[in-house]
DNA sequence: TATGAATGAGCCTTCATTCAT
DNA sequence: TATGAATGAAGGCTCATTCAT
């Protein structure tokens, strides 16, 4: 008998990915990732029982790395400030290396395809970061806000330098991220 | 195609909101938009040269909408931060009147639906507002960052505060708008 | 805008017919069925809503149809023997004349097609005959058995009977019919 | 092809016959089969050479015990009557016995993928009871009307006894079957 | 203009069968 | 022998679009 093969599942995400970014998640087909993918569609029934568990668990699969990423480095004994640019600049470099899979992480938790559950595991992977948005609350370093819009607004100026990095519009180097996260912190410190 | 009947138009937006609200956008079909519209499915084509070309068209209507009540009540003789808030505030109200609307320009802009003139028309009409913004900079009122990266931190803000004052997560009264604002002006201000 | 075409709605059921009659229901596609009828496979949908209701409606159509034959020239006047006759020889005769629609009609009764309601279709429209077998046992001219063992006896008979005229192993006859619903006469007669 | 392992190829069967009465014959994958015979479907092929060969010979099975059981204490010494008896109540024990087996074994019979040969099975199989009816015949104790319209009224009417005794319709006793035999023997004698 | 009928292309899924271990 | 992985072919169904009235 022959076993699974894990690097099947590592091409059929990949094939996710490319082909979001390429045409847009909506116009994902399974031929389209079987043949990105290099195996038949039927195999895909192999390692997932539908297209809609094909996506679920690719889109578990890509949050959990991405979570993991923005941890990188992160030192939890480091003052706040220190921390938070961390993750910030983790946040912008991933985005940077990973546009693909972002594209396909924004596209499934904005359309109709995800389910309640990974609704929900995107909630909880982003506990941690909550919880040091609070901690920086408690010890009136950040706004009293909720949390839901601080950490809005801070994915959201790291998505958008990303953007604007990655498009050229702002040179590549460290003083653009030092002024573009420095709008960031005035915007949710005290 | 020279519409006609303008009220069929209407019904036709208005069918294309709902049903991108309700369902998400790429399950919405022709056949739902006419069901919705009380029209039938070919009739649409009276009106519309193509599917792509129907949700271009009302695209186009939304957004021009959308940017115009943006602008209401603004002020030119006013001062910078003054018009600012009342763009920003603009923004949210406009957000928690119109969220069927809203569903669909923001479904839409992130498809691959979107041709690329609709997507010009959108930096277009969001021009006189970052010439406002240019504005502040020159007289060093707000920070001298890449334009894109201030006009997306102050929508992006505005836009989870309305989905945090539409899910009740926060009270829906003058102090938390203050509040809000004042993240928003923190971030881009000198 | 263009009427329903029931000349269709006739080619499609005369479609499956032929197709159940060559090949066996159960290997019928509607793609089969839309060459056969002259159609596309999707204008079946224009007149089914799926394969479940098309085959049920032809089964509806063809079983009324049959029945409705079974009674053709029966005299509620004539003495029981000569009524029952007249009966089984519209089945021997409809039994040939329609072997196509015969042949549908019982590879879908004993399939797993077959809706609850179309099963008690059938019963419901057999009952004008097996209320005049039940007479015949009122005025004890046949056996007090169950009424559907009577009446599968009946029907068994006629059937193998045509089966065997229309192979050529029985001379089609007016005295080969005659000894043959001999034989049923004399199973069921008290 | 050899079987190996008898007991898998007994498991096989009984799954068939189970699916069959379950399902529908028709809507019975080898996937099921194998699942429902505790094998896996790759294994089938180890066994049989195709789905069609599998189907043929589990037929060829159940068939040839089939008619073995009819034959069960027939006494070939003992009069006519009592030897059509004989086997005729074989035919409606076995049946309330083996009632997969026989969903099968009918479906089978009516379907597309019998062969030919297997339905000359069924004739050849028969072959002593048709001599012995044949015989009868010849001595004018039966009608003298084609042996396959006699034969087929015989098991017929013994389906048709076996369904409501199943069914609970009748009374599963002695007297039942005698009047149920009676119609039978009246239906054929001379 | 307005519409219901008609359709070809394509989608997701299933399945008998083969491959490789 | 036994089996899980892999697949091509096919099936039912949907949908944007065109036709015909």
């Amino acid at each position: 008998m022959k076993p699974k093969d894990d690097r099947k599942v590592e091409a059929i995400a990949a094939a996710v990915y490319r082909l979001s970014a390429r045409h847009g998640l909506s116009s994902v087909t399974l031929a389209d990732i079987a043949r990105e993918a290099g195996v038949a569609t039927s195999t895909l029934y192999v390692y997932f029982k539908s297209r809609e568990v094909l996506l679920d668990e690719v889109y578990r699969k890509a949050k959990t790395a991405t979570m993991t990423r923005y941890a990188l480095k992160d030192d939890p004994a480091a003052p706040l400030k220190a921390r938070v640019r961390r993750i910030w600049l983790n946040m912008v470099d991933h985005r940077l290396e990973n546009q693909h899979q972002m594209a396909f992480l924004e596209q499934f938790y904005h359309s109709e395809f995800i389910s309640e559950t990974s609704r929900a595991l995107g909630l909880r992977m982003a506990a941690p970061f909550l919880e040091l948005l609070a901690a920086g609350q408690k010890s009136e370093q950040l706004k009293p806000l909720p949390l839901p819009l601080m950490g809005a607004a801070i994915m959201g100026l790291a998505k958008e330098t990303a953007v604007l990095l990655s498009r050229g519009d702002l040179p590549d180097n460290e003083k653009t991220r030092a002024s573009a996260f420095q709008l960031c912190w005035d915007a949710i410190k005290a």
